[in-house]
DNA sequence: GCGTCATGTGTACAGGCGTACATTGCTTAT
DNA sequence: ATAAGCAATGTACGCCTGTACACATGACGC
């Protein structure tokens, strides 16, 4: 029977470490050592759990895209009408999700990084498939694929923008992404 | 009378030098050497010319988004009707826009950058005034802030997808972000 | 009780980075 | 022609990085 000796999380501590290191410094100031201080291990002990930075970021960034995808997929659970769906995804635009904004900037940090290397890109197409599939219980999948790419573009732009967003203006874009082209049901 | 010596056009050529080695590389992988091999001048040229590397970078964005939103403005010259103006977005989605694929990409370097960098987020903010004013020759502003935010998501969700992305469904989503909410006209 | 070995850690090293700065080379005023 | 000065450059320095690896440590079979 193998034993561990101490410390039996301590992969996933680490990986939850990058996390949060790439969402205060992001991709481009994580480092071993940062994220070696934020899990509080020894810096050699990054080394021996895993084989490369690269490698290290790529897991927490799938470890990262499951939690998200779950939280998504509970946002949504509530959901029977249209019009809850509308608020639904409101709520998530403004922040009233799981995720806390943070986490989402994070997520922008994997699309760049995938953007690049394509090993990640696994991981993003899962995300997407994820989050296109829970809007697919609502709506037909070509209206999923609106909403989704509106979803991401809404919370894009909120993130960025130092002025107040107002939500009636997020509400009324998302309505009209899910009526019917004839009008509204 | 000051005379320049001999090569008048250097530091813009620095600035759009620094815009190639981002898009390669992404703003974690830029240094001096780099963009000083790309612009083909020597490495203290760089430290003449900009006082440190944050502000050249700030300063390429600049450069940027400048080209950027004359080109999104020049792209939406033509459009007379409401017909147009669903066909230019989804040509400007589908990279048949003046711009390349490769600038949007870094322009989503500059978005992630600025999250960390108040310094960037006038950039941004000028940025997006401008794209929203673009559309808002169009249609009323709340709908310019939701196809704003659109458009964003669409391009970035296409920048991803390995997967053919079908125009047709693209067209519909923006045909619907500015359909009045009581049907088409 | 004790060897044996996987598990875990501190340290050192080579390389690349941003930046400062002494030096060069060209231009201009005299 | 020459002195003077400024635009431009090559080099060097200190810092921080990723990673390797020699050593410590404690559990398990006997």
């Amino acid at each position: 029977m193998r034993t561990r000796r101490y410390d039996p999380g301590r992969r996933e501590r680490i990986l939850d470490a990058a996390i949060e290191v790439i969402a205060e410094h992001g991709v481009a100031g994580t480092t071993h050592r940062l994220i070696a201080a934020a899990a509080d291990v020894p810096l050699g002990s990054l080394t021996y759990h895993f084989d490369g930075l690269d490698q290290l970021l790529a897991q927490a960034f799938t470890r990262l895209a499951d939690r998200l995808s779950r939280a998504y997929a509970a946002h949504f659970d509530g959901v029977r009408s249209r019009d809850d769906l509308v608020e639904a995804v409101t709520d998530m635009v403004h922040g009233n999700a799981g995720a806390q904004v943070g986490e989402w900037a994070v997520s922008y940090e994997l699309y760049l990084a995938a953007l690049r290397d394509p090993a990640l890109r696994t991981v993003t197409e899962e995300w997407m498939r994820t989050s296109r599939t829970v809007l697919e219980r609502f709506v037909d999948p070509d209206t999923a694929r609106g909403l989704d790419a509106l979803i991401e573009g809404l919370l894009m732009h909120r993130m960025l923008s130092t002025a107040p967003f107002p939500r009636e203006i997020t509400r009324a874009a998302v309505a009209r992404a899910v009526a019917t082209p004839e009008g509204p049901a």
